[in-house]
DNA sequence: GGAAGCATGGTAATCGTTTACGATGGCGTA
DNA sequence: TACGCCATCGTAAACGATTACCATGCTTCC
């Protein structure tokens, strides 16, 4: 019984005698064998194992997305390397890097900024990536996002349906693509339907909570005050919620509110919180097969799949709390 | 320049001087070369891996302790690999076959039962372990957990002194050591207050949000439905909140409740949500920090964090809403 | 000037697999 | 019997780093 034949007769690439294989299980039980990945990888150059690089695993959203990118990438074989860059692009690029040092086959990555010029070296070394959510510019690779267009400029006119003329936008970072789509969208469905924005109606956050809840504050105290804002996303909503509440103004009597991104939470809080969803387990699944099939030496497409608006309590007219 | 000058100036193993290290990294620079980990894993025996295996990376609980074990791993030079069993005791035997396998360093683990034979193998295979919330019998293996008891007494103790007797639990599997303890602290506590436990009174969830929602239904449909009810964790909180909601029963004022695991939802919801928090950042840390001790070949302890009773609006006296 | 000592450079074995290639043995057929 | 073929099996060379060991050249000091 040689090396060669216990070899083949674990990964099965050649055919090997029912007795043998027997022999060899039993052998290997005995003795505590397990075959040694890193040796096999250093081999067969290819480690199985996908690094997911996302800006924050506390946003409900990223935690989703990472149980279904794991979810779909186990069924296919692979494993997870998770990397949290707390929207650093510094971190995120210390992390490409240990990635590509561990040698793993591909990268799934919601970069921090669109201008990643490190990712430029995943490149070089060959090694597939597929965005997800967020793209960064000058990268060929396909990008698996929701489309968030339409949703923003419906939440946009059924707030202008409902009367209010004075409101707010807490946007994301403009730098990624989806904190532009969604400020983009939202300016533009306003000017369409003949609304004012004020430089003092658009905020910008860092899609974190505690950006949220500043922007809501300062929303807040201005002397004319918003009578709608919209968060998004759904951690500055959090916060955006908090510095309202702490503020004792009361939603929806007082102000109208709404967010991108749902959350199970959003539907049991009093007023239950009207939302744009993102199909995030599709969202997953997809960016972990299109990685896949990268892999094995397809050119995937990107995907876009469509946003969806789920209204709830959050939004009245203007006006109800005086 | 030869390849043990290069292994050398990249690795600082040994002495190196200034100009050819800049030499060194000259040519990688222009070469693109960079050093490969899983040949170097191979010579060195040591991947800077650690696994990560958790039953549910949705639970906030978890979501935040990856997020704090990914922080700690980083900063101690290591990776993580992520595995969620989805509480399938077959699925997290495969999980830590595969990882043994890739030759990770070690293991932190929330294992989906207290009974659990695989994990043996991995005592077996000499690769450290740490248990994170929930250990498992048979293996001597660091701890790191919240102690719940003083918590969970007290929230017992506060609903008593409200006035209430017919409360009810909703538990976690008793196979889990935190299943187990919350739900025997809270019926020791019970009987020591005089109270009367009937079996109609404690639901046995598996710490999913839809156990959660099942067993509030439940219990709503009883002739005689309890006043109060306390959710063993923050998943079938939301679950038995949802059920709440659905069947139109108004808290606190027809129902108290509370839960264990606290979220930054449960204080923005109305009424906002009393709830046992746990130390969880200090959680995660911990365990990176025990396990990368290990690691260096200490022989690190359990370590056990108190949890914190959170009061706030939910519970009040029984009887208000008729 | 020459030996000792030190700093640094180079060679080659090693880690545990995979796999190309060749060897072996059994069997059917002419 | 002699031969070819097929199914298996074994040998040895990779994969890309680390590192023990040895070689080299330079300084220093007598």
């Amino acid at each position: 019984m040689s090396v060669a034949t216990v070899s083949r007769s674990f990964s099965g690439s050649q055919p090997v005698s029912a007795e043998v294989r027997e022999r060899v299980r039993e052998a290997s039980r005995r003795l505590g064998y397990r075959p040694n990945a890193v040796a096999r990888s250093l081999r067969v150059e290819a480690t199985k194992t996908l690094g997911l690089v996302i800006p924050n695993i506390t946003n409900p959203f990223f935690t989703e997305v990472a149980r279904a990118v794991e979810a779909a990438a186990w069924v296919e074989g692979y494993g997870i390397m998770l990397g949290n860059t707390d929207e650093d692009p510094r971190k995120e690029e210390r992390y490409l890097d240990v990635l590509l040092g561990k040698q793993i086959d591909g990268i799934i990555i919601s970069p921090a900024r669109s201008e990643s010029p490190h990712l430029a070296e995943v490149e070089a070394a060959g090694v597939p990536v597929v965005f997800l959510d967020r793209a960064a510019a000058g990268v060929d690779a396909p990008v698996v996002r929701a489309d968030g267009r339409l949703a923003v400029g419906a939440i946009v006119e059924y707030l202008a349906n409902l009367g209010h003329e004075r409101m707010a936008i807490i946007s994301g970072p403009p730098e990624t693509v989806s904190g532009e789509e969604r400020l983009g969208t939202f300016l533009e469905e306003a000017e369409r339907l003949g609304m004012e924005m004020p430089p003092e109606m658009v905020r910008t956050g860092d899609f974190r909570q505690e950006s949220g809840e500043r922007a809501m504050r300062d929303l807040l105290a201005l002397e004319h005050p918003p009578t709608a804002v919209f968060a998004a996303n759904n951690l500055m909503a959090l916060g955006a919620l908090t510095a309202a509440r702490k503020a004792g103004v009361s939603i929806p009597a007082e102000l109208s509110f709404a967010s991108f991104d749902d959350s199970t939470w959003f539907e049991l809080m009093r007023p239950s919180i009207s939302a744009i969803s993102q199909p995030i387990e599709e969202l997953g699944g997809a960016a972990a097969r299109t990685l896949v099939e990268s892999l094995e030496g397809g050119r995937p497409a990107s995907t876009t799949l469509a946003a969806e608006l789920v209204l709830r309590e959050s939004c009245t007219e203007p006006g109800r709390g005086r």
